[in-house]
DNA sequence: AACTATTTATAAGA
DNA sequence: TTCTTATAAATAGTT
């Protein structure tokens, strides 16, 4: 769209190929943001130039279009045909998940409201908050190993599930072992 | 561009507008394809059009593209002038949610390769795979699922501790930005 | 950073 | 929906 066309490959000159990016770049979230307004649509968009620095563009905002994205990519189970894969256990599977993705929800939303109240307390009373947030941090911490620990056992969990999926991948009939563990 | 030129706001008749959102949504898809190829950028882009359905666009692939972004994102507490905001404790605690957010994203990797190959192997053997890796599976899942959200919350936690924090150590200057960020 | 000659994207229309 | 086509926009090369 310029003087001449070009091929559709690398621009090899690394001084226009970052010149032909940040052009690009405007006009792609131009576009993104065009589209956004014209059909109420929400668009999220994460750049990184060649040099590596990031850009990103969203309507309302990319976190809430991520979520969006990632909480329902789960019910998306067609494949390329757009035929709908084993059904029964991808629907438990998805019914489970909403019940987590749930409880989460109302936590994440509890943990908000406390840091907001926080905030403000801090904002109005000009109290010492550096004692306080300290204990805040001390208990984050600890959530922290807590987590760190429980990621540790999740990985044995792991292990012993891959296990069970070379048992169930393999031809084999007579093996008929018993599959113990998982907890 | 078309016939006429159009105002940019929202199209009020539904039909024109879905019409509309499918013409740009793949124009603004060729576009990233574009500015990827010419740039070697990474890109990642999702939309829901007016019905609420989700398309997406990724090179390499969304995924990776929103993992690389999230990962950075954590990493970046520098200010306007580039000076690291406070000190040891965040830095510490940015430390550990990265570790955790490492383990996490193996985690996932693993999770979803076992699900892929569960699904393969169903298909290929035609085996009751499905009962019996089907607990393994929901469990496996479910794991997945509570650790990823407690990372969410805990990112909650980090946030509105650092918010504190910031709040304590106030070096007087009100500045937001992080990364090159627009929309 | 601007400036255009061209190429593209696309609003209407079929 | 898919294709056409008249125009508006984007942008490659230039200054």
């Amino acid at each position: 769209m310029g003087r001449r066309k070009i091929e559709m490959k690398k621009v090899m000159d690394s001084s226009s190929r970052q010149v032909t990016f940040s052009k690009r770049r405007t006009g792609l979230f131009k576009k993104a943001h065009e589209i956004a307004t014209l059909c109420g649509a929400e668009v999220a968009i994460v750049v990184f130039s060649p040099g590596g620095k990031p850009f990103s563009f969203g309507n309302p905002n990319v976190d809430s279009v991520a979520d969006r994205f990632l909480n329902q990519e789960e019910e998306d189970n067609t494949d390329d045909r757009g035929v709908r894969r084993s059904g029964k256990v991808v629907e438990r599977l998805n019914q489970q998940l909403a019940d987590v993705v749930k409880n989460l929800e109302a936590e994440k939303k509890r943990g908000e409201v406390i840091a907001k109240a926080l905030v403000k307390a801090e904002t109005k009373w000009g109290l010492t908050i550096q004692e306080r947030s300290h204990g805040e941090l001390v208990k984050v911490k600890q959530s922290l190993e807590e987590l760190h620990e429980s990621v540790k056992a999740r990985e044995s969990d792991m292990e012993a599930s891959s296990s069970l999926l070379l048992l169930a991948n393999k031809p084999a009939k007579e093996t008929k072992k018993t599959v113990a563990k998982s907890g």
